[in-house]
RNA sequence: GAGUCGUUAGCUCAGUCGGUAGAGCAACGCCCUUUUAAGGCGUGGGUCCUGGGUUCGAGUCCCAGACGACUCACCA
């Protein structure tokens, strides 16, 4: 039972500071190598002689995560998170009273030792230790699970628990501790790049009254000292262009931004957003850019630009699920394809078929159009104009086939009130989006800078919203008022930041790649 | 929001036909001064997710609810 098990280690927590030894006293704890350290320079450090021992001395401290108990004597592996070294604690060395103390510490406990470095008989490189130090006692037992061989046994599985105590999924999981370091890595790769293109990092307003730039239900929350309600944004974008429009010709935001919608292996209501603007580029400039940037970033996150994943293709329950190896080289330019040609590809529907919503539908209906893959096909009733009927048919016919990283370009001009329009296409905007892995990773467009068709696109945002789309575009009366005083020609791109590390990684979950995904309270009585 | 499946010891999991709760690891005690999934002997530990119902009797069957996973819908 846990309040046995918590009552048994505040027992020897008590013990502890009877010997003086109260490991939640202390403050410090200097050593100057890591595990994988000690390990790498063990020959430098280790003593060659009885006589070194007394001055080769090393220090380390960390979490103890296994023991083995002899008696007078014990062996106990040590980590520091990323990597582990073994103790070697014997009574006769230890003395009666760090003894005693090596004997109340539990697996889980943080202890810091001083001793040399030798080799046991078994081979393993290790601490010889001479003195410890508790330096936390843990309360409850560590789910750590054993290892052999790379094997686990036991463990964290539940993945519930994972999320819920992310701390012990960090603890007892490397590959969860894996992708926290690789995303702190590719964000970081991302900032360099942009500082290294000349671009300017700001931060813009979390709280709006109307959340424009994208189509998403935002959260509602209220502001005391106006007494007003606010919404927490939905995008970066408008207030980046004001900025352009302030003659700042390269700004680049990396924040959070808030959509009050539905959990998914891809979806999450708060998520990291990457957008970028660019005076006087146009989409040709900002498709290099991203290829730029992602090769970039895959070189200083993996050594290389060809990244090899594991993706999983049928049941991830499963155990024994069937995974293909997919390798993508980033060093290569991307596929690039028009967004109505591959429509018709897959399809067969065509410009003329798809001329106007009343076309579309009927074709659908007239003709059996499924996707051979997953059996999906459209209700051509659902949409309430073509253009979002043609990202329908996008979204299931064409996006599963874009597993190599892809820009899909000229998207339907109801569904980018943002974006230029195409002069040799009408009803299509300068819009591209890319693709990873049968997934959306960013969304680009030449903006918009002309003052009067921006108001007609908002305009045409109200007509939907009155048509019951309560996701479209609110008007944005600063914004236009920022585009009327003039902004230059500008590219602009967002990337969902986790969506990237989740297709960069291989990871199945956006929840693997958010460190506290959102989770339903435990206990929660639903109100209605 | 809808459907399917799941929830048993701190962790990972068994539990047959409805007959009164099991294993390994972890914990506790004893032995063990070079072990590494250490070993040997012994011990304790359960709101079987919650609440109802059926039954002489429910971990097991029925109903409702909580939470999770997956699929779908919305979205990036």
């Amino acid at each position: 039972m846990s309040d046995e098990i918590r009552s048994q280690r505040l027992a020897k927590l008590a013990r502890l500071r009877e010997l003086g030894l109260d490991p939640y006293a202390v403050e410090r704890f200097p050593f100057e190598r890591s595990a994988d350290q000690l390990l790498a320079d063990f020959d430098a450090l280790a003593p060659q002689s009885e006589d070194e021992q007394a001055t080769k001395r090393v220090r380390f401290a960390g979490r103890l995560v296994s023991q083995r108990l002899m008696g007078k004597a014990a062996f106990a592996h040590i980590s520091d998170g990323d990597g582990r070294i073994q103790g070697y604690f014997k009574k006769d060395e230890l003395g009666e009273t760090l003894w005693e103390a090596f004997n109340l510490l539990d697996i889980g406990d943080h202890v810091g030792v001083e001793g040399f470095l030798f080799v046991t008989k078994t081979g393993e490189k290790s601490i010889h230790v001479t003195s410890l130090t508790p330096l936390s006692k843990s309360l409850h037992t560590l789910p750590l699970g054993k290892e052999k061989d790379g094997q686990q046994w036991y463990g964290l599985s539940d993945v519930d628990q994972r999320y819920r105590h992310r701390n012990l999924d960090l603890v007892c999981n490397p590959a969860a501790r894996r992708l926290l370091l690789l995303r702190s890595k590719i964000v970081r790769a991302v900032r360099e790049f942009f500082d290294q293109k000349g671009f300017v990092e700001v931060e813009t307003p979390l709280l709006q009254l109307e959340a424009g730039g994208a189509a998403a239900r935002p959260f509602l929350t209220h502001y005391n000292a106006y007494d007003i309600d606010v919404k927490l944004r939905i995008s970066l974008e408008l207030y980046l262009k004001r900025i352009i429009c302030g003659d700042v010709p390269k700004v680049f935001e990396i924040g959070r931004v808030f959509r009050n919608e539905g959990v998914s292996n891809r979806h999450n209501p708060e998520f990291t957003l990457l957008e970028w603007y660019e005076a006087y580029a146009n989409l040709e400039d900002i498709m290099a850019f991203v290829e730029g940037l992602m090769a970039y970033v895959a070189m200083q996150a993996f050594g290389t630009t060809i990244v090899t994943m594991e993706l999983a293709t049928g049941e991830p329950e499963d155990e024994d699920c069937p995974t293909e190896t997919v390798t993508m080289d980033f060093g290569k330019p991307w596929r690039r394809v028009n967004l109505m040609e591959e429509i018709e590809r897959h399809t067969g529907l065509g410009r003329a078929d798809l001329a106007t919503l009343e076309d579309a539908k009927s074709a659908l209906r007239e003709r059996e159009v499924i996707n051979p893959v997953t059996g999906k096909r459209i209700d051509p009733d659902a949409e309430q104009h073509l253009g979002g009927l043609i990202e329908k048919l996008l979204e299931v016919f064409v996006e599963p086939t874009l597993v190599q990283p892809t820009f899909v370009v000229g998207y339907p001009l109801e569904t980018s009130p943002l974006a230029k329009k195409d002069p040799n296409n009408p009803g299509m905007t300068r819009r591209f989006e890319g693709y990873i892995r049968g997934k959306e990773l960013c969304n680009a467009f030449s903006e918009i800078n002309d003052p009067i068709d921006q108001r007609e696109r908002f305009e045409m945002q109200m007509d939907h919203r009155a048509g019951g789309d309560d996701e479209a575009h609110p008007m944005d009366e600063e914004f236009l008022f920022a585009l009327e005083n003039g902004m230059p020609p500008t590219g602009g791109c967002g990337i969902g930041i986790d969506r990237m590390v989740m297709l960069m990684t291989g990871a199945e979950h956006l929840r693997e790649i958010l460190l506290f995904p959102m989770m339903r309270p435990v206990g929660h009585v639903d109100e209605d």
